[in-house]
Order: structure tokens, then C-alpha cells, then sequence
DNA sequence: GGCACCCGTCAAAGATTTCTGACACATCTC
DNA sequence: GAGATGTGTCAGAAATCTTTGACGGGTGCC
């Protein structure tokens, strides 16, 4: 809703979403995130999950702007990150693909450069098509 | 829009769908083919890319439902593989993951655990959660 | 001091996925 | 026949992702 601002995604940030998503861990984590938030030590117990292995997928998640940690302090000084899920919306359609596709950088041909190019840096934002024309 | 029956997609296709779209050669590859169907040894060609990569890539792609073939007969005999791309529209949020995450077969405390992903069958289904009341 | 809990990281195994170079088959044309 | 095109497959190398078992640091409590 008032997130959201509409689908200027990257392609890499789009292909960082998927691939962090395209993995049950993953997804489970997302799952269980969403239900409550709370942190690493906790979440790995509850899923049943190494922390070391948790704390990479977390990253990969965070990284593709899925998750967000935060560190914060209890009452008896321990520090601990909790994770909470970004309330992210993509659409996935064949022409959202088509034009992520268009701006990968690696192996593209992309519009003339190749310079680890536009990615908008930070961002978490979903992606929305807006309805528009495309000859094609 | 009278497709997207509305959301009843397993976890395991929708891992599927977004592990097949989280790969730069395939964004790449329904990007091509998108802008024209062809078949196989030709898109090889248009994006520079050995045949039997070509072949496995579509093959994620197909299983996933996301492109189709079809085997044509061209005038003069031969017989060619055209894909198409297929109309699919998936769209991401929290809740849609959290709720595939808990049909996920494989390591799952499934409810139920069903043998093996039951999709609707159909390739062009896309993924559609509809409002619904969801306190959290 | 011990113990519990929290946070992180590293290096090396293990399992997948990706990619390549053959090979098989078919048809039509010269 | 040899050559062009198309289809598909297979086995093995190469790269990547996942997973594990140490380590290191920190705090507070008995």
C-alpha cells in the first residue's frame, strides 16, 4: 500500500529474490519469521537448524531485502539480532522477467555498459508492473 | 482476469517456479522468447548458448510451467521444437511464501505429507492469494 | 572461577547445479 | 554417398551452493 512505490527493480535484485527464495530452508525461515519475530539462537532451535547455517541463510535473505535484523539489547545486557520479514510484494509475470533480464549485468548484453552498473543500491522495494502498453 | 484460479499452489511448485526464474539464463531465455517463440537450435543461436545447456535450462523451465513446447513439423520435413512462453503470473508477498513453506514435502512438518507436489495440473496457473483475513 | 546464554566467523567436507564435448537418431538437398 | 539442418541423450569436468564442526568474541548468574 503505501509501500511499495512500484516496480523499478533491478535485475540482479530481482535475481537475488528469487534464488533466495527458490530454497525450502529459505522459505521456511520466511514462514516462520513471519509468524513471530525473534532471534538467530531461537529461530535455529525452532526450525531445527545449525546457527552457522541459519545465520548464512539469513544473510542471503537480508541481502535480497526479504528479512531485516536488528540488533537489540535485553534486559540482562545480552546482545541479540532479531529478524523480522520486509513486507515485500513482487509480481512475478513474463514481462517483469523479460525486462529484468534486460538490465543483468555478468554475462548481458546489457544496454551499452557493463560497469556493475544501476543498481538502484538499497533496494528492498517491491516490484509492480504497471499496466502499460508493449508493442511486440 | 479469469486466469489465476487464485492461490492453490504447492510449496514444491512454487520452489520450483522460483528456483527455475532465479538464474540469469533462464530470465535471459524467456526474455527471448517473449519477444519471439522459436525453437530450440535457433534460440541457441540468438543467445549463444550450446544446445544441450539450452535443452536442460527449457527443461527446468517446462517443469516449472513456465514456457511450453511444442514438437511442429516445418515445410520441408523437419521436425522443430517451438517455446512459447506461458502466460504466468505469480505474485510474491510473506504470506504467500509462508503458506507454500507449510506444503513443502521433503524435510517438512508438512500437515498431512503428500507423496508428491500436486499442482492444478494445468501449466498456466499462476499463484494468487487472495485477501483474506489474516490477524497478525 | 565456573557455567549458561548470546553473537559472529572460518575452513573443510558434501551435495547440487551448471556446463562441455561427444554421441545417437531423423529429414532434406546436392 | 556427403553435407546441411533439426531432435535428443549421456558421462564427466567445473563451478556453486549447502552443511558441518570447530573456533573466536561478548554478557550475566551461581
Amino acid at each position: 500500500m503505501p509501500e511499495v512505490p512500484h516496480g523499478v527493480t533491478t535485475g540482479d535484485a530481482l535475481l537475488k529474490v528469487l534464488s533466495a527464495l527458490g530454497n525450502p530452508h529459505r522459505m521456511r525461515i520466511v514462514a516462520a519469521l513471519l509468524e513471530n519475530r525473534n532471534y538467530v539462537s531461537a529461530l535455529a532451535r525452532e526450525i531445527g537448524m545449525g546457527r552457522p547455517l541459519l545465520h548464512m541463510h539469513l544473510q542471503r535473505l537480508e541481502a535480497a531485502g526479504l528479512v531485516t535484523g536488528t540488533r537489540e539489547l535485553a534486559e540482562d545486557g545480552k546482545t541479540m539480532k532479531y529478524y523480522d520479514v520486509t513486507p515485500f510484494v513482487y509480481e512475478l509475470t513474463p514481462h517483469v522477467i523479460a525486462r529484468a533480464a534486460a538490465t543483468l549485468t555478468g554475462t548481458g548484453d546489457g544496454p551499452g555498459d557493463d560497469t556493475a552498473g544501476r543498481t538502484t543500491g538499497r533496494p528492498d522495494r517491491g516490484a509492480q508492473e504497471d499496466a502499460e502498453e508493449e508493442a511486440k
